[in-house]
DNA sequence: GATGGATGTAATATATCACATTACAACATA
DNA sequence: TATGTTGTAATGTGATATATTACATCCATC
């Protein structure tokens, strides 16, 4: 099981906004032609982007803005944008376990701690990255291009 | 997205096997009942875990066996074993980024080696982990309950 | 204030995957 | 051979990811 496109996704219409945003109008119709996909499903990660408060959307006119210093916003700003995790859990039980089972009724407080210290893991190396990396790399990726 | 429950099953599986092995005939429906699911998800996943080299199942007469001792089998070769990750890659890209954006063309060499950090980050603290640390954990909280 | 382009969102469709269940052949021991 | 177990195929169901159409809402501008 793999982690969804739209997180990926998201950091791409990051990217694309920092590229263009002084050149082109970016619309989710511009973004949707850079990403390969449909307005629609960039129009979604943009409202998830902008409830979690990272994004500014022109209604109407169309357009976007960052709402913070790109240094400020990091990978896992915008994972936990994206990524609706239920309870914060990423790794998921059996729902029902055996109380009736010495095991059975122990393991969730026997895998609990460690299961956590796996996600806590991924997400403060999430936190390490931020959009100032992306827009750095970019620049050097295209100057490469030359 | 959260990582299946095939994951924390397998634990469960092993969990079982050291606390039981020498009381009862640690079959799947014996599990099965620990878990509380169907013994085939349960064969299911003893299937995986015997192709990864990690235990020896009877046929026939049923019962497991670990094929290493405890403190050399990790979390991360359960994860491994279970978790069907197509290249190793744990975050999906959208497949086909329009080539003619710059954006799009790079998207993948700009993101790749901080995915890849990310990603090792988690299977490295999963490494850190054995299926010695489940016996002790579990002998604990046992010799708690009473 | 009407228009046109853009967003927000609902509804729907399809494919994939997780989990569950039935069925049965293959197998090992008594 | 009889019994209990594993290995695995087939099928069903529900959830989720992605795609697409449709349309109401919004806003700058003419």
């Amino acid at each position: 099981m793999r982690i969804s496109s739209r997180f990926t996704v998201a950091l791409h219409i990051f990217a694309c906004v920092d590229v263009f945003k002084d050149e082109y109008k970016v619309t989710s119709e511009f973004l949707a032609g850079s990403i390969n996909t449909n307005p629609v499903i960039i129009r979604n990660i943009l409202s998830q982007l902008r409830n979690a408060g990272l994004i500014t959307v022109a209604r109407g006119t169309g357009g976007i803005t960052v709402n913070k210093p790109l240094n400020e916003i990091t990978f896992f700003d915008v994972y936990q944008a994206i990524e609706p995790v239920e309870g914060g859990d990423l790794f998921r039980f059996h729902e029902a376990p055996n109380p009736a089972c010495p095991v059975g009724r122990n393991i969730h407080a026997l895998l609990d701690d460690k299961l956590k210290a796996i996600q806590g893991a991924m997400e403060d190396e999430m936190r390490k990255y931020t959009l100032a990396d992306l827009r750095t790399g970019m620049q050097d990726l295209l100057a490469k291009e030359e």
